[in-house]
DNA sequence: CGTCTTTTTAACCAGTTGGTTAAATTTTTG
DNA sequence: CAAAAATTTAACCAACTGGTTAAAAAGACG
């Protein structure tokens, strides 16, 4: 009863206080770590104090529950993804220069912090709703996805870029992109390179994305030299 | 002590009697499903019971107990893959047949089972080592990964495919081929289409994936017509 | 029918885990 | 300094979970 009012009036000062210095933020960083490297259920609330630096009493003074926790972690994973998407998406450019965006700005994201598709996809597919019910159908304006189907759609009618099924195209795109950052272990047991390589391979991945798919989706410009 | 020698009995036994009927893969395939769903430590024994139609006590009547029931369903992930990956790029045929031919033969078996690939790649991410001292190191002969990288080496310096890092390309054709299969929820949101239209997407995926690497890959071939 | 294996029932247990609580201690802050 | 907030300590609990056990019941089989 009174622990609700107590919790609201808290939860207030909290907010406005945007100086949320180092505890709560020190939590939601091992937690992310934690529920990344354990799941989602095998992440121990223990487990993530001491990764945080604090106990389970003060875990559990700032942050309810372990799924509340959980949300917050999965939640802040979308929250500088699908803005930079819908941006880039929805606004002007080719489909070639979006796609290029796409690509430079998701990996730079990636690379800062590799464990995140993981965890993503992981529990995306252990409840799609989440995902739903999240940041996607809380942004502002409608989606650019159907948007820029039919740009590609376009683009292929006017000859700019090859004929290919479109959303063919951008399942490529994002694999690309996507995948390495997922199947890491196994790629290196078949390319056999160690992680240092590995992560040298991922830095150049930007150019050597945009060349495979130039190559593939592009044709050759027949008006101008 | 007398518990030991009739498991080993027992073992000789089941091993023999190649007849293990229903309940034994009844129990292995619910485990499979519900590993799957929830993940190693999320998964319940209990569930996998209830899954399978038989109850608890059965279940560790045939199976010890939860890790020796996930690592033979975690090995048997890969029993059907490893082998046909090795004949594949240890065979003959160019580097361009070779592609097709994994493409074809993975999308094949991921069509059949499209959980499998997040459920490999997630418990590999969390125990790489499993999969080091698993069914890999187990096959006879050399791994046929470094041939098949130098063959790709070869052929570019032939002028039979356009020049680029070999691993890059690996790695583009396997993220094209399993990514889709991970990040189902995500892509159908991004593609706008239901779970029928994606499954319709993934089996004309085959043609769609070797056209793009064709086109990103293949030199016009300069002697013939 | 009698024997052997499979399967069920049902109760039980020890360890773990999320979560609580209350008091003490420390730090911050006005 | 004094009040308030942050943090620790430590004990505690209910629920769950993996796993065991023993006896009964149901099938399989010669």
């Amino acid at each position: 009863m009174s622990n609700v009012h107590l919790l609201t009036i808290w939860l207030n000062v909290m907010s406005k206080s945007e100086l949320d210095l180092s505890s709560k933020e020190k939590i939601l960083n091992a937690a992310r770590r934690v529920f990344i490297r354990n799941g989602s259920s095998g992440a121990r609330m223990q487990e993530i104090a001491d990764e945080a630096g604090i106990n389970k009493a003060l875990l559990h003074y700032y942050f309810r529950n372990k799924e509340g926790l959980f949300d917050l972690v999965f939640n802040d994973a979308f929250s500088e993804f699908i803005p930079k998407i819908y941006s880039i998406f929805s606004g002007d450019g080719s489909v070639m220069e979006k796609i290029e965006r796409y690509v430079e700005t998701h990996l730079d994201l990636l690379i800062k912090k590799p464990d995140l598709p993981m965890f993503v996809l992981n529990e995306m597919q252990r409840d799609p709703e989440r995902f739903f019910s999240g940041i996607l159908n809380k942004m502002p304006g409608a989606p650019p996805f159907e948007f820029f189907l039919k740009q590609i759609e376009e683009e292929m009618k006017d000859g700019k870029i090859r004929t290919m099924n479109p959303r063919d195209l951008w399942m490529n795109v994002m694999s690309m992109t996507v995948f390495p950052f997922i199947g890491e272990p196994m790629l290196k047991k078949f390319l056999i390179i160690n992680s240092e390589e590995y992560r040298i391979l991922l830095t150049k991945r930007k150019e050597s994305i945009m060349i495979f798919i130039k190559q593939a989706v592009l044709l050759p410009t027949p008006n101008n030299a």
